[in-house]
DNA sequence: CGGGACCTTGACTATCCTCAACTTTTGTGG
DNA sequence: CCACAAAAGTTGAGGATAGTCAAGGTCCCG
């Protein structure tokens, strides 16, 4: 999901995960877009059936409600990391947030498979893909990733990967 | 709205407006804390209270959903703010979006009160106390702004400030 | 009128960015 | 299965923006 700056700056706001509902923030002008960065299989929903939909099941919207405020919550800690993190801790985060979105509700994966290339890495984390990458070979150097390839990372000391990560 | 990192790292997510309902992202461990720079009127409301109101004006809850996306819609355009634009950026970007806040649906005010410190306004854009002060400097030597005191703002150039902002 | 909080300004530093070259990976056709 | 080209990623040198540290000024409040 990403958002764009008139002079062509990039944000990517998030990586929708399979199963994930998108188009919550549903406004008149929606200034997000999507783009796929693998296959993707898509349910497309109008506003007026997803209207009729929540006037036949109440439940729905009290779905969607919780949704939006775990959405909320993600989006803070977002702005956190973005206002107050160095390169290294984001970096962290970022793979520890991925681990642990892989696998919700049990223990995270500590082999990570990155689908989205270096580019909209550095676009979600506000950073450059340049000190992605040098900051990806310094966690690797220091032994606590392996990379055998781009899109492949081994996280072998997750307890201190949590920790540079510094989420509360 | 401020969330905090362990080591005393600050980011403020938000300055509430009078009217405004606080506590959407109401999760378990709700990470935020709340703090007044003025006197505050203050309606709370218990959770199930909450739910009571929700069960007997089912309307509530559609208005709830709309505000969460109203929220969600802010977040992301802070999140762009934050990952990607200088500090001249932020700071006008800061004014432009105060200046819409105090006013909704009417001209935007071109005198502003800020009534947070300094302080508040750098963990809101991600930089520090100096970068602020320096910025307001430089917009005031460039005639877009006046600044009687450090507490008021006058917009002498909305335009331009605006264009700064580069709000999409 | 005095003290403390807040703000501004300056000099210097560090982190991250920019630009550039080089390497690796990936995907396609022979 | 291999060769090749294009895309993606890595690394290095140098530079710019914002941060840090420090001093001084201003404003507010009792």
């Amino acid at each position: 999901l990403v958002k764009l700056l008139p002079d062509g700056r990039r944000q990517v706001l998030g990586f929708a995960r399979a199963g994930q509902f998108l188009g919550l923030a549903l406004r008149r002008s929606y200034s997000v877009s999507a783009e796929a960065v693998e296959p993707v299989h898509l349910y497309r929903l109008s506003r007026n059936r997803l209207q009729g939909l929540l006037h036949e099941y109440p439940m729905l919207e009290r779905w969607l409600l919780e949704t939006a405020a775990n959405e909320m919550a993600i989006a803070q800690e977002q702005m956190i990391l973005l206002g107050r993190k160095t390169a290294r801790e984001r970096v962290a985060s970022f793979l520890i947030g991925w681990a642990a979105g892989s696998r919700p509700c049990v223990p995270p994966e500590t082999q990570l498979h990155l689908p989205m290339p270096r580019g909209d890495i550095a676009d979600y984390l506000g950073l450059t893909i340049e000190t992605v990458s040098r900051t990806l070979t310094r966690l690797r150097v220091d032994g606590l990733l392996a990379i055998p390839t781009p899109s492949e990372v081994e996280v072998l000391r997750p307890a201190e990967l949590a920790a540079i990560a510094s989420k509360i």
